[in-house]
DNA sequence: ATTTAGTACCTTGCAAGACATAGTACTAAA
DNA sequence: TTTAGTACTATGTCTTGCAAGGTACTAAAT
């Protein structure tokens, strides 16, 4: 009935763009990788939701990607920021603290 | 293209609950002065979105709601937090914790 | 008395997106 | 030549935000 992790995912959803973006501004980074990161600050994602993502990304332009051997593996897809996605993800910055300042406005209000 | 507002928009998803139920953890209230105190702090909600989940959130038994006579128009329905929506506001509000931990350790790390 | 404006609540249909599931493919070790 | 591990991809479902349109009540203006 209530469904508390149904609305944790809810919260994680809209951040996942800026999250990502900003793992890949410190550095290019393949899939399994930037699923890893995400999972060292507590930030779950899987895969049905990383790829088409990722892909969102690259159409719109904010992404690109390099094949790239491996030698444990298949090959990997080295996703890396475009100037397009720089700019982008510095507004993204932006709004994340106007959410952050917004919310905390309205849950500390007593 | 790159289209900025929508992933704002993204971003607001999800924390709309934990707003919603703290603005009633401050008293009692109708829709549509929740809606005027979401845009005070600069999260602007409308309509469409507000009922459709003030009435999900009544049918987890969050919320509960009566009608009061209004001598300005037609009678409104004043929502009010239950006693399981005050213990779930509760864990609402460590899990934004959580999450901008999580957001802002991801996007400072350099 | 009827119209108009303001307030308030409700419903329908669409689109976006997260995720579960299942599948393909490459490498290396057993 | 299996098996395990790694990696990428595709499909279908479900939730949910939102635009658009609608109903209904009150009070002031015509």
């Amino acid at each position: 009935m209530v469904n508390s992790e149904n609305t944790k995912a809810q919260m994680r959803k809209g951040v996942l763009e800026l999250c990502i973006l900003s793992i890949l501004s410190q550095g290019d980074a393949y899939p399994t990788e930037i699923i890893e990161k995400l999972k060292e600050t507590k930030l779950v994602v899987v895969e049905g939701t990383l790829y088409p993502l990722l892909t969102r990304l690259k159409n719109t332009g904010l992404l690109n990607y390099r094949w790239e051997e491996s030698n444990s593996g298949p090959p990997r897809k080295y996703y890396m920021l475009t100037e397009i996605g720089e700019t982008y993800l510095k507004e993204l910055h932006l709004s994340w603290y106007e959410l952050v300042d917004a919310v905390n406005k309205t849950i500390t209000k007593k």
